[in-house]
DNA sequence: GAGATCATTGCACACGTGTTCATACTAAAA
DNA sequence: TTTTAGTATGAACACGTGTGCAATGATCTC
């Protein structure tokens, strides 16, 4: 491994005058400046970011952390981040937390052991408990997905309220009236919020709200499958599925055809994320659009404002957008689905 | 920002003393050493990995660089790194590509600055260009996805031309004759190579090669879409696709339906990945399931092999497993498909 | 009690880079 | 010629950590 002062023993010069002339300072003389970068080029050389980090105090490196990569959700988000990071010529470090707090934890202290110069974290899980830690670091966190009241906090989120009353009211005016969700983990703030709004879409058109109608999952597929299971075997079934997010949907809808129901016609879905498989499926999945990749540029850039001693916004809220296609229809017959009690060895189609 | 040194003056003991009773040398003496961790404790003292790498000459960080991480192929090989990574305590510095070849030699010189201990390239670009950047810097490098014949590269691939081979014999055994070939961008390595074996499975049972019959997309889902749009208005259509990859087999179903074809009885489909959503789609989709994960596993172990001085097995091939789901079926008429020439006008369904 | 062994600690250097300050030399101005 | 200003360079220190070596003092052995 070669080192500056290798070319300035070759070069005949100190490391500093080699250390300036590789960064291209006015202060050495041109033709000296030429005959050391050259024999830098002939050696290969390349800087060590180490050594550089260790007397400037940066590291030109920023943390991610998120729940799991293979997530899709996730990855868009931290495409979105990595785009931005890389304009400003940072790298990022990686890591996954599996909705566990501790690891959550770990990876941060990882992070800054590793002295990066700034944090993104989506869909924390510690929270507050953060506050000791970030006292002690002075290392500048942004959330993503998770919102914490507290003044020297900052966070990109949907408004995830917003978000669970579009999908309902969608529903709501096709005509449904008996309108499941299918919600992630318990306790989950985005799963709390997301309910909330559909509670009030149903509360906006006085529709009675059944408790036997909300179940949860766990954010995958699978989970969803035996959630929506469970919904389709009630007495009364649902006729429309507000889900958490465009997993659990594909996951309900599974079910929803293994019953022997179709889909729009028997029950209607509705998913929240809109990942790029979303419009393939079949039928094409409604939705509300989450700004995955704008949320990860807008966190990031948040975060390049603080490093660059800016003052940016310490709450960004967006809007999820709805997108109608075709998993959504009016349902069978306006007067309830009372009627519509299906067997189980129903239809096989 | 505290370091051994602020400690060392506040236990009034050399810094030597406080790196070491950190580290819990048997050197140092019980009693101080407890102190010193104490006070180390309260200042809430955290190491500096980057003091750390510079004497110690590594970094515990590998670096990975991939096409996209959007892209859920490369997501799950990702997680299966990161969760080797962890078990050694090593943390991971993302960078993509967007297969630009340009952009793949600065982010591997961009990790050699920033003096990884391994470097780890999922479907690589570049190839034999790096030969000369390698006789620099001496650092392990596995490739993903990609093989490169020369003595000292390392790496894990699915065996491409046996998967093509899997995915189309089961096509042929279903009774198709003119099954046709949706490939990723021309002069992909591993296109070729499921190319080939696709055509090796057209020979083995005498059926006529039909160059019509293939076209390419870029592995995402809109360009497949197109491409198998311009496969479909073919005066003799294929009755069976094997596409590329599953995102591809997505927007080839797609463009099917708008089409006015069912699927699988108008045409079969099989995809190759098995994506998490794969087994969610309507229908099933049948596919050549990629150990993706496990690719991910074996690549970072490979690397710690090399890292801990063992030599590992330098060319990896994994089989692919073909997943037999709902997207494929025999072909309408055994005397071939001619008679099904559908108008663009066709059934709505 | 003298020498030997051991436990504990500090000094000094190393890792690779950047930067301040002083120095040597050159050229211009007086 | 002397002073002044300017140019080019090196010495020295800093960043945070780890470690070989020496030094100190204590305990043990005979």
């Amino acid at each position: 491994m070669i080192s500056i002062k290798d070319i300035a023993r070759a070069a005949d010069v100190s490391h500093s005058t080699v250390s300036r002339a590789l960064r291209n300072s006015p202060l050495v003389n041109p033709e000296t400046s030429l005959r050391i970068r050259t024999i830098a080029q002939e050696k290969g050389y390349r800087v060590s970011a180490v050594g550089r980090s260790l007397v400037n105090r940066r590291t030109d490196t920023i943390g991610v952390v998120v729940t799991s990569i293979a997530d899709p959700f996730n990855a868009e988000i931290v495409s979105g981040i990595e785009e931005i990071a890389l304009t400003h010529g940072y790298s990022l470090l990686l890591a996954t937390c599996h909705s566990d707090p501790n690891r959550e934890m770990l990876a941060v202290q990882s992070f800054y052991e590793r002295r990066v110069d700034g944090i993104l974290v989506s869909s924390s899980r510690v929270g507050s408990l953060y506050r000791p830690m970030l006292a002690d670091m002075k290392v500048p966190i942004i959330f993503i997905n998770s919102h914490h009241p507290d003044d020297d906090m900052f966070s990109v989120t949907i408004d995830n309220h917003n978000a669970g009353l579009q999908a309902t009211r969608h529903l709501v005016q096709l005509g449904h009236k008996r309108i499941g969700y299918l919600g992630n983990q318990f306790g989950l703030q985005a799963d709390t919020q997301r309910y909330a709004g559909y509670r009030s879409a149903l509360e906006e058109v006085d529709i009675g709200f059944d408790p036997e109608l909300v179940v949860h999952g766990n954010g995958g597929p699978e989970n969803a499958k035996s959630a929506t299971a469970r919904l389709l075997a009630l007495a009364n079934p649902p006729t429309a599925l507000f889900c958490f997010n465009d997993m659990s949907a594909f996951g309900a809808m599974c079910a929803a055809r293994e019953h022997g129901l179709a889909i729009p016609s028997d029950l209607s879905v509705v998913g929240l994320d809109d990942l790029l498989l979303s419009s393939y499926a079949e039928p094409a999945l409604t939705t509300i659009r989450q700004p995955k990749h704008e949320m990860g540029r807008l966190a990031a850039g948040t975060l390049f404002q603080l490093l660059s001693g800016n003052s940016p916004e310490r709450f960004i809220s967006m809007r999820g957008e709805l997108i109608v296609r075709k998993s959504t229809v009016p349902p069978r017959s306006s007067a309830d689905a009372i009627s519509t009690n299906h067997q189980k060895s129903g239809a096989g189609a």
